[in-house]
DNA sequence: ACTTTCCCTAGTAAACTAGTGGGGATTGTT
DNA sequence: AACAATCCCCACTAGTTTACTAGGGAAAGT
Protein backbone atom coordinates (compact mmCIF):
# COMPACT_ATOMS: atom_id res chain seq x y z
CA UNK A 1 0.00 0.00 0.00
CA UNK A 2 2.27 2.53 -1.29
CA UNK A 3 2.25 5.36 -3.63
CA UNK A 4 2.47 3.84 -7.01
CA UNK A 5 5.73 4.87 -9.58
CA UNK A 6 3.08 6.41 -11.74
CA UNK A 7 1.50 8.24 -8.64
CA UNK A 8 5.18 9.69 -7.62
CA UNK A 9 5.92 10.24 -11.73
CA UNK A 10 2.75 12.53 -11.64
CA UNK A 11 3.74 14.65 -8.24
CA UNK A 12 7.26 14.97 -9.47
CA UNK A 13 5.89 16.40 -12.90
CA UNK A 14 3.31 18.78 -11.20
CA UNK A 15 6.51 19.94 -8.82
CA UNK A 16 8.39 20.85 -11.90
CA UNK A 17 5.92 23.31 -13.45
CA UNK A 18 4.88 24.67 -10.01
CA UNK A 19 8.82 25.65 -9.25
CA UNK A 20 9.05 27.48 -12.62
CA UNK A 21 5.45 29.60 -12.38
CA UNK A 22 6.28 31.08 -15.62
CA UNK A 23 2.92 31.24 -17.90
CA UNK A 24 4.33 30.04 -20.84
CA UNK A 25 4.24 25.88 -21.50
CA UNK A 26 7.04 23.60 -20.83
CA UNK A 27 8.00 20.57 -22.89
CA UNK A 28 7.22 17.00 -21.96
CA UNK A 29 10.54 16.22 -22.74
CA UNK A 30 12.30 19.01 -20.79
CA UNK A 31 10.37 17.55 -17.60
CA UNK A 32 11.28 14.19 -18.77
CA UNK A 33 14.67 14.74 -18.76
CA UNK A 34 14.95 17.11 -15.55
CA UNK A 35 12.64 14.53 -13.60
CA UNK A 36 14.51 11.16 -15.18
CA UNK A 37 10.83 10.01 -16.34
CA UNK A 38 10.48 7.96 -19.27
CA UNK A 39 8.86 10.19 -21.75
CA UNK A 40 6.15 8.01 -23.50
CA UNK A 41 4.76 7.70 -19.87
CA UNK A 42 4.81 10.59 -18.82
CA UNK A 43 3.17 11.84 -21.43
CA UNK A 44 0.10 9.32 -20.75
CA UNK A 45 0.54 10.90 -17.11
CA UNK A 46 0.19 14.07 -18.19
CA UNK A 47 -2.48 14.17 -20.09
CA UNK A 48 -4.72 11.79 -17.61
CA UNK A 49 -3.46 15.61 -15.27
CA UNK A 50 -4.96 17.76 -17.93
CA UNK A 51 -8.09 15.87 -18.32
CA UNK A 52 -8.62 15.93 -14.48
CA UNK A 53 -8.45 19.91 -14.78
CA UNK A 54 -4.95 20.45 -12.94
CA UNK A 55 -2.67 21.16 -16.12
CA UNK A 56 -3.41 22.95 -19.33
CA UNK A 57 -1.46 22.26 -23.13
CA UNK A 58 -0.87 24.18 -25.65
CA UNK A 59 0.74 22.12 -29.24
CA UNK A 60 2.87 22.78 -31.86
CA UNK A 61 6.05 24.01 -32.43
CA UNK A 62 6.45 25.95 -28.84
CA UNK A 63 3.80 24.42 -27.13
CA UNK A 64 4.35 22.30 -23.52
CA UNK A 65 2.03 21.99 -20.34
CA UNK A 66 1.44 24.48 -17.68
CA UNK A 67 -0.46 24.94 -14.15
CA UNK A 68 -4.17 24.93 -14.97
CA UNK A 69 -4.69 26.99 -11.72
CA UNK A 70 -2.05 28.84 -9.15
CA UNK A 71 -0.05 26.32 -7.34
CA UNK A 72 -1.79 26.77 -4.32
CA UNK A 73 -4.82 25.61 -5.33
CA UNK A 74 -3.48 22.06 -6.17
CA UNK A 75 -2.79 19.68 -3.64
CA UNK A 76 -0.44 16.69 -3.15
CA UNK A 77 -3.85 14.22 -2.10
CA UNK A 78 -5.79 15.97 -5.09
CA UNK A 79 -3.10 14.72 -7.41
CA UNK A 80 -2.74 11.63 -6.16
CA UNK A 81 -6.30 10.70 -6.41
CA UNK A 82 -6.76 10.96 -9.73
CA UNK A 83 -3.61 8.97 -10.76
CA UNK A 84 -3.66 6.43 -8.16
CA UNK A 85 -7.25 6.20 -7.61
CA UNK A 86 -9.03 7.10 -4.08
CA UNK A 87 -6.42 6.97 -1.37
CA UNK A 88 -8.56 4.33 1.22
CA UNK A 89 -7.77 1.94 3.77
CA UNK A 90 -11.10 0.68 3.81
CA UNK A 91 -12.51 -1.18 0.95
CA UNK A 92 -15.62 -1.44 -0.46
CA UNK A 93 -17.75 -3.67 1.43
CA UNK A 94 -18.92 -6.47 -0.68
CA UNK A 95 -23.17 -6.86 -1.61
CA UNK A 96 -24.63 -7.75 1.62
CA UNK A 97 -21.39 -7.70 3.96
CA UNK A 98 -22.63 -6.77 7.74
CA UNK A 99 -20.79 -3.93 8.72
CA UNK A 100 -21.41 -5.04 12.12
CA UNK A 101 -17.43 -4.50 12.66
CA UNK A 102 -15.04 -2.23 14.38
CA UNK A 103 -12.72 -1.34 11.22
CA UNK A 104 -15.04 0.93 8.92
CA UNK A 105 -14.34 3.64 12.26
CA UNK A 106 -11.55 3.15 12.47
CA UNK A 107 -10.53 3.43 8.61
CA UNK A 108 -12.21 6.70 8.72
CA UNK A 109 -10.27 7.90 11.19
CA UNK A 110 -7.19 6.78 9.64
CA UNK A 111 -8.15 8.32 6.32
CA UNK A 112 -9.12 11.38 7.84
CA UNK A 113 -5.10 11.67 9.73
CA UNK A 114 -4.01 10.78 6.30
CA UNK A 115 -5.43 13.64 4.69
CA UNK A 116 -4.96 16.33 7.43
CA UNK A 117 -1.39 15.90 5.63
CA UNK A 118 -1.76 15.49 1.85
CA UNK A 119 -5.24 17.56 1.27
CA UNK A 120 -3.52 20.12 3.38
CA UNK A 121 -0.37 20.59 1.60
CA UNK A 122 -0.25 22.48 -1.77
CA UNK A 123 2.31 22.13 -4.51
CA UNK A 124 3.16 25.67 -3.39
CA UNK A 125 4.01 24.64 -0.05
CA UNK A 126 6.69 22.03 -1.57
CA UNK A 127 8.02 24.80 -3.28
CA UNK A 128 8.74 27.74 -0.38
CA UNK A 129 10.23 24.75 1.56
CA UNK A 130 12.19 23.16 -0.68
CA UNK A 131 13.30 26.55 -1.65
CA UNK A 132 13.85 27.32 2.49
CA UNK A 133 15.64 23.79 2.63
CA UNK A 134 17.85 24.61 -0.28
CA UNK A 135 18.79 28.29 1.14
CA UNK A 136 20.26 26.77 4.62
CA UNK A 137 21.83 24.74 2.66
CA UNK A 138 23.90 26.56 0.79
CA UNK A 139 24.43 28.97 3.96
CA UNK A 140 25.80 26.00 5.88
CA UNK A 141 28.26 25.25 2.82
CA UNK A 142 29.52 28.60 3.28
CA UNK A 143 30.27 28.32 6.72
CA UNK B 1 -2.81 2.23 -2.38
CA UNK B 2 -5.81 0.31 0.40
CA UNK B 3 -5.91 -2.90 2.70
CA UNK B 4 -5.49 -5.68 1.06
CA UNK B 5 -8.22 -8.13 0.92
CA UNK B 6 -5.72 -10.43 2.70
CA UNK B 7 -4.81 -7.95 5.31
CA UNK B 8 -8.36 -7.13 6.70
CA UNK B 9 -8.63 -10.90 6.77
CA UNK B 10 -5.75 -10.76 8.82
CA UNK B 11 -7.24 -8.09 11.04
CA UNK B 12 -10.85 -10.21 11.65
CA UNK B 13 -8.75 -12.99 12.14
CA UNK B 14 -7.54 -11.72 15.00
CA UNK B 15 -10.57 -9.89 16.08
CA UNK B 16 -12.42 -13.15 16.24
CA UNK B 17 -10.07 -14.14 18.74
CA UNK B 18 -9.59 -11.37 20.51
CA UNK B 19 -13.11 -10.96 21.36
CA UNK B 20 -12.96 -14.88 22.55
CA UNK B 21 -10.26 -13.84 24.73
CA UNK B 22 -10.25 -18.07 26.34
CA UNK B 23 -7.06 -19.22 26.27
CA UNK B 24 -8.11 -22.55 24.62
CA UNK B 25 -7.65 -22.48 20.88
CA UNK B 26 -9.82 -21.59 18.40
CA UNK B 27 -10.19 -23.71 14.86
CA UNK B 28 -9.34 -22.27 11.72
CA UNK B 29 -12.86 -23.77 10.38
CA UNK B 30 -14.81 -21.66 13.35
CA UNK B 31 -13.05 -18.74 12.64
CA UNK B 32 -13.22 -18.98 8.46
CA UNK B 33 -16.72 -19.71 9.14
CA UNK B 34 -17.52 -16.71 11.60
CA UNK B 35 -15.67 -14.48 9.60
CA UNK B 36 -16.61 -15.68 6.19
CA UNK B 37 -13.41 -16.11 4.86
CA UNK B 38 -12.05 -19.38 2.88
CA UNK B 39 -10.75 -21.56 5.04
CA UNK B 40 -7.64 -22.46 2.79
CA UNK B 41 -6.55 -19.06 2.19
CA UNK B 42 -7.10 -18.41 6.19
CA UNK B 43 -4.36 -21.11 6.94
CA UNK B 44 -1.84 -19.52 4.97
CA UNK B 45 -2.97 -16.12 7.24
CA UNK B 46 -2.72 -17.54 10.32
CA UNK B 47 0.50 -19.42 9.68
CA UNK B 48 2.20 -16.09 8.94
CA UNK B 49 0.75 -14.44 12.01
CA UNK B 50 2.24 -17.19 13.70
CA UNK B 51 5.53 -16.88 12.68
CA UNK B 52 5.11 -13.11 13.49
CA UNK B 53 4.68 -13.64 16.92
CA UNK B 54 1.08 -12.77 17.24
CA UNK B 55 -0.94 -16.02 16.94
CA UNK B 56 0.14 -19.47 19.00
CA UNK B 57 -1.21 -22.46 18.11
CA UNK B 58 -1.96 -26.22 18.98
CA UNK B 59 -2.24 -28.98 16.89
CA UNK B 60 -4.19 -32.13 17.07
CA UNK B 61 -7.52 -33.21 18.00
CA UNK B 62 -8.64 -30.63 19.68
CA UNK B 63 -6.52 -27.83 18.74
CA UNK B 64 -6.60 -24.57 16.71
CA UNK B 65 -5.71 -20.78 17.45
CA UNK B 66 -4.78 -18.33 19.91
CA UNK B 67 -3.53 -14.69 20.69
CA UNK B 68 0.06 -15.02 21.57
CA UNK B 69 0.08 -12.37 23.99
CA UNK B 70 -3.22 -9.80 25.23
CA UNK B 71 -5.03 -8.69 23.11
CA UNK B 72 -3.79 -4.68 24.22
CA UNK B 73 -0.30 -5.35 23.37
CA UNK B 74 -0.76 -6.06 19.45
CA UNK B 75 -1.87 -3.13 17.29
CA UNK B 76 -3.94 -3.16 14.07
CA UNK B 77 -0.40 -1.54 12.35
CA UNK B 78 1.79 -4.68 13.14
CA UNK B 79 -0.60 -7.16 11.75
CA UNK B 80 -1.09 -5.00 8.83
CA UNK B 81 2.49 -4.58 8.46
CA UNK B 82 3.46 -7.61 8.47
CA UNK B 83 0.59 -8.95 6.01
CA UNK B 84 0.48 -6.20 3.74
CA UNK B 85 4.09 -5.15 3.93
CA UNK B 86 5.58 -1.95 4.94
CA UNK B 87 2.98 0.58 4.81
CA UNK B 88 4.46 3.63 3.61
CA UNK B 89 3.73 6.61 0.97
CA UNK B 90 7.25 6.73 -0.15
CA UNK B 91 9.18 4.02 -1.97
CA UNK B 92 12.57 2.94 -1.77
CA UNK B 93 14.52 5.49 -3.47
CA UNK B 94 16.42 3.78 -6.31
CA UNK B 95 20.32 3.45 -6.44
CA UNK B 96 21.58 7.06 -7.60
CA UNK B 97 18.38 8.86 -7.16
CA UNK B 98 18.95 12.03 -6.16
CA UNK B 99 17.08 13.06 -2.61
CA UNK B 100 17.04 16.37 -3.66
CA UNK B 101 13.14 16.55 -3.50
CA UNK B 102 10.30 17.78 -1.05
CA UNK B 103 8.60 14.50 -1.20
CA UNK B 104 10.58 12.49 1.44
CA UNK B 105 9.70 14.79 4.16
CA UNK B 106 5.98 14.86 3.20
CA UNK B 107 6.09 11.30 3.38
CA UNK B 108 7.24 10.97 6.86
CA UNK B 109 4.80 13.36 8.12
CA UNK B 110 2.00 11.56 6.24
CA UNK B 111 3.58 8.56 7.50
CA UNK B 112 3.24 9.64 11.13
CA UNK B 113 -0.20 10.74 10.55
CA UNK B 114 -1.45 7.46 9.76
CA UNK B 115 0.62 5.60 12.60
CA UNK B 116 -0.62 7.96 15.26
CA UNK B 117 -3.87 6.23 14.54
CA UNK B 118 -3.10 2.55 13.15
CA UNK B 119 -0.06 2.13 16.05
CA UNK B 120 -1.97 3.26 18.64
CA UNK B 121 -5.16 1.28 18.18
CA UNK B 122 -5.00 -2.26 19.57
CA UNK B 123 -7.31 -5.25 19.72
CA UNK B 124 -8.28 -4.43 22.99
CA UNK B 125 -9.88 -1.52 22.09
CA UNK B 126 -11.30 -2.60 19.00
CA UNK B 127 -12.99 -5.27 21.63
CA UNK B 128 -14.25 -2.42 23.87
CA UNK B 129 -15.05 0.09 21.31
CA UNK B 130 -16.91 -2.64 19.50
CA UNK B 131 -19.06 -3.78 22.88
CA UNK B 132 -19.60 -0.30 23.96
CA UNK B 133 -21.09 0.42 20.37
CA UNK B 134 -23.44 -2.96 20.68
CA UNK B 135 -24.59 -1.90 24.21
CA UNK B 136 -25.60 1.75 22.64
CA UNK B 137 -27.62 0.17 20.11
CA UNK B 138 -29.85 -2.32 22.56
CA UNK B 139 -30.38 0.64 24.84
CA UNK B 140 -31.83 2.35 21.72
CA UNK B 141 -33.96 -0.27 21.07
CA UNK B 142 -35.55 -1.11 24.30
CA UNK B 143 -36.53 2.48 24.47
C1' DA C 1 5.32 22.74 -46.71
C1' DC C 2 7.55 21.25 -42.76
C1' DT C 3 8.81 20.53 -38.35
C1' DT C 4 7.71 20.48 -33.67
C1' DT C 5 5.07 19.55 -30.40
C1' DC C 6 0.94 17.36 -28.00
C1' DC C 7 -2.72 13.55 -28.52
C1' DC C 8 -4.70 8.83 -28.72
C1' DT C 9 -5.12 3.85 -29.00
C1' DA C 10 -3.18 -0.47 -28.31
C1' DG C 11 -0.15 -3.87 -26.81
C1' DT C 12 2.83 -6.36 -23.32
C1' DA C 13 6.23 -8.54 -19.96
C1' DA C 14 6.54 -8.95 -15.25
C1' DA C 15 4.70 -8.81 -10.82
C1' DC C 16 1.08 -9.26 -7.65
C1' DT C 17 -3.53 -10.84 -5.71
C1' DA C 18 -6.59 -13.98 -4.09
C1' DG C 19 -7.10 -17.83 -3.95
C1' DT C 20 -7.00 -23.70 -4.59
C1' DG C 21 -5.06 -28.51 -4.05
C1' DG C 22 -2.66 -32.29 -2.18
C1' DG C 23 -0.60 -34.30 1.11
C1' DG C 24 2.17 -34.75 5.56
C1' DA C 25 2.98 -34.23 10.78
C1' DT C 26 0.82 -34.05 15.56
C1' DT C 27 -2.21 -34.78 18.91
C1' DG C 28 -6.36 -36.59 21.37
C1' DT C 29 -9.73 -40.44 21.49
C1' DT C 30 -11.34 -45.21 21.14
C1' DA D 1 -2.59 -49.48 17.87
C1' DA D 2 -5.84 -47.53 14.89
C1' DC D 3 -8.19 -43.48 13.74
C1' DA D 4 -9.88 -39.03 13.16
C1' DA D 5 -9.25 -34.29 13.69
C1' DT D 6 -6.46 -30.66 13.35
C1' DC D 7 -2.53 -27.73 12.07
C1' DC D 8 1.51 -27.43 8.64
C1' DC D 9 3.81 -26.92 4.23
C1' DC D 10 4.66 -26.60 -0.68
C1' DA D 11 3.33 -25.81 -5.05
C1' DC D 12 0.18 -24.14 -8.68
C1' DT D 13 -2.97 -20.74 -11.10
C1' DA D 14 -6.53 -17.51 -13.22
C1' DG D 15 -7.11 -12.90 -13.28
C1' DT D 16 -5.66 -8.20 -12.51
C1' DT D 17 -2.52 -4.45 -12.17
C1' DT D 18 1.80 -2.04 -13.03
C1' DA D 19 5.01 0.21 -15.69
C1' DC D 20 5.94 0.70 -19.48
C1' DT D 21 6.59 0.81 -25.22
C1' DA D 22 4.97 1.36 -30.27
C1' DG D 23 3.00 3.71 -33.78
C1' DG D 24 0.94 6.80 -35.54
C1' DG D 25 -2.38 11.21 -36.03
C1' DA D 26 -3.65 16.28 -35.28
C1' DA D 27 -2.64 21.05 -34.36
C1' DA D 28 0.29 25.06 -34.25
C1' DG D 29 4.22 27.82 -35.24
C1' DT D 30 7.93 29.32 -39.06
Amino acid sequence: MDVSVKGEYALRAVFDLACRNAPDPTKIAKIAERQKIPQKFLELILSQLKQSGFLGSKRGADGGYFLARPADQITVGAVLRVIDGPMRLSRKPIANESADSPFPELWTRAERALSSVIDRTTFADLVERWKQKRAKRVVNWEI
